[in-house]
DNA sequence: GTGTCATAGTGGGTGAAAGTGGTTAATTTT
DNA sequence: AAAATTAACCACTTTCACCCACTATGACAC
């Protein structure tokens, strides 16, 4: 189970620290993909083996657009001797990370995003639905 | 598993790397032919064996266009010393290669696009469609 | 509180591998 | 046999994986 939220800095040579928390879950190798608006989605090998399942099991005419564009998208991660990932170019670009990011944990998954795009994200500060679905839920 | 994007560029003799990390995958020789969306697609043996399998079993009205499609423009390649495969002409001319050019790895194949022509094409970026597939699957 | 140790996080150097372009050798074509 | 095409080979540049050293942080003992 992955949670918090975690400030890190991307290194001149696009490495990232995966927190120390993030690891075990993850595990040593993992992999990295385009996540819904605009940040990086990581999934343990066993999360993403799950993920090809489902994927395999839609019906032909629109796993091709769908095959492309998460497989197209993905790549296997494998952490260095100081727990860093390096994170693809067509990634980093596809999420706009430049120095400061946010990692946070989202369950089964661990995102990553730009500082200032998380920021201004509508996710960092609960919204009105979210409050909302909170009070229906009892929380 | 074949997963990634990956930009080359095909040299004035048509040849283009294949990248380090699908040789494992695709093998010494592979087979590359038409792929569907003016796109060329890459098997390893064992892949072609199974897509030929598949194809063999179809009735024999449906297969006929496929069989010409497929394996009428299928060819051997092998890699040279560099890792670079030579692209058929006939299938340049298919897919319109020029210089600049998209690798991506779909699971089981590679694809080999024109890169405007990726670029242009809705499978780069997540459609409506695919999003919304996607969070059904809990992405 | 303060010193010590362990773990987490950060930055950079280096050698091997990936990627690029070109030249030579071989083969085919006319 | 000469020309043209294709395959094999070679030299160079760039990139990346790996390693090492250092700093920051927090836990614990005293």
């Amino acid at each position: 189970m992955l949670t918090g939220t975690f400030r890190h800095t991307l290194d001149t040579k696009g490495r990232v620290i995966v927190p120390a928390r993030f690891r075990e879950d993850l595990g040593e190798v993992f992999m990295i993909t385009k996540g819904l608006d605009e940040c990086l989605a990581l999934y343990s090998m066993k999360e993403w083996q799950a993920l090809e399942e489902k994927i395999a099991a839609l019906p032909m005419a629109a796993s091709r657009q769908i095959t492309r564009f998460i497989f197209g998208s993905a790549y296997p991660v494998e952490l260095d001797n100081n727990g860093r990932a390096v994170i693809p170019p067509e990634l980093r670009k596809f999420a706009g990370l430049s120095k400061d990011v946010v990692i946070l944990g989202v369950s089964s998954r661990a995102e990553i995003w730009d500082s200032e795009k998380w920021e201004n994200s509508e996710d960092a500060a609960p919204s009105e639905q979210v409050t909302n679905m909170m009070i229906e839920l009892g929380l």
